[in-house]
DNA sequence: CGTAGAATTGAACACTCTCAATTAGCGTGG
DNA sequence: CCACGCTAATTGAGAGTGTTCAATTCTACG
């Protein structure tokens, strides 16, 4: 197993194994639920308003969840990494669309799986009801980047994101790239480019690579992302 | 009763009365749950970061939800208008703050009776899932409206949006002023302010005041939203 | 009516975008 | 292992959309 997250089941309610009846659960029904699935690079997982009929867990590799317009505009909504949950949904359709970023490798339990074991399971439906208001956090988060940060405020912010979420032994590999970047932020690719930049100039960050990342001065970044 | 959906319980699984157990529930603990409570104009109902104690139905007038950065700038979140659920929360604190933006009153229940409720009743906590993906859903799609959107697409959105959710004989009755707009859609309030002169000098949209409006052409909205 | 806040409008500026050229990085195949 | 080639990333210059600052007009209400 190569991330602890890893370990954990879709839905899950404790961390031990075999105590909690969900758990049991999905123990019990592992043969039949929970399959695994891989993409390659730039694969379309779902598509937006296609119906949802499972749930994935990333377990390798990295995912983008986006929406566009008709003339090809893209916001990225979030991105997935190995451990998270993705393309879970209380109505029957994907909201937004979801493609591999680089290869990847998912779990997935089908949605009316789930459903059944929350319509039975009061601490499953908790969980599920946890795990969309945790989305909805992000994405409130994300309208005050997107509505009222400027590009070296947002792209600070990015960088203190991915380093919580994949920074390992100091240092942050990116699986995406700028223009990834910039969809997610609401700005183009150069403007990132140029903010990392100038963040590499100010000394508050180093590069091996242009997406393996260094954060020498996370203080730097918290005050500049306002 | 002003709006029909004022009507409908905070919480209720079904539209009939007293058929379902979680009507009765409510019907029966109403008195001890339900109450009602006034704001006037610009007053906080609460802050970011509060406690969640209390989940608010608004009964008349209007609400907006916002966070702020530390300078000040502000970005709504959502608009609350009569019928809507806000403050609900998954976990114990509200991530956004609520001010009325008209003098409002509101029905309120106990965060922690709607808990409870959840814990014993798999449809409460079925719909309590559904109201958190529905705001997860508003916020995608304002995602989209922040990071990809020119002005005048923001501002046709804005009319189409407020239009389905409180024109009455073919009139809108925004609550809200000009820079609350703004910062519902990632502008200053002068650039809303241009945009709906430019869609009143094409002949889109009538005024009677500057906050009463009536569209003369949703198709050609439509055509502007991207 | 009078007044104060709200909204509109104008002009200049700034930040980000667009378009373009160059450089860097990486996977592939020799 | 190195060279090649292609994509990604950087950097520059100029343009444009939206902001800022300011003045005027409107309009809700007392």
């Amino acid at each position: 197993m190569l991330t602890p997250s890893l370990s954990t089941p879709i839905v899950g309610t404790k961390a031990g194994p075999a105590t909690s009846p969900v758990v049991d659960q999905f123990g019990a029904m592992a043969g039949l639920i929970a399959s695994e699935f891989s993409y390659r690079k730039d694969e379309e997982i779902y598509g937006e308003q296609e119906p949802a009929e499972y749930v994935y867990q990333v377990i390798s590799g990295a995912v983008r969840s986006y929406k566009l317009l008709s003339d090809g505009r893209r916001q990225i909504g979030a991105f997935h990494l190995p451990g998270d949950v993705f393309g879970l949904e209380s109505g029957t359709t994907h909201r937004l669309a979801a493609e591999a970023i680089i290869d990847t490798t998912v779990r997935l339990v089908k949605r009316r799986t789930l459903e059944q074991a929350a319509s039975v399971d009061v601490q499953v439906a908790r969980k599920l009801w946890a795990m969309t208001a945790g989305e909805l956090r992000h994405a409130e988060d994300h309208m005050l980047l997107l509505g009222r940060k400027t590009a070296i405020e947002r792209v600070a912010t990015f960088l203190l994101e991915m380093d919580r979420r994949l920074t390992v032994a100091g240092m942050m590999a990116l699986p995406m790239c700028r223009r990834d970047i910039g969809d997610y932020l609401g700005l183009t690719l150069e403007t990132v480019s140029r903010a990392l930049s100038q963040l590499h100039s100010q000394g508050v960050l180093g590069f091996s690579g242009a997406r393996q990342i260094v954060l020498r001065n996370r203080q730097r970044l918290h005050n500049m992302d306002a």
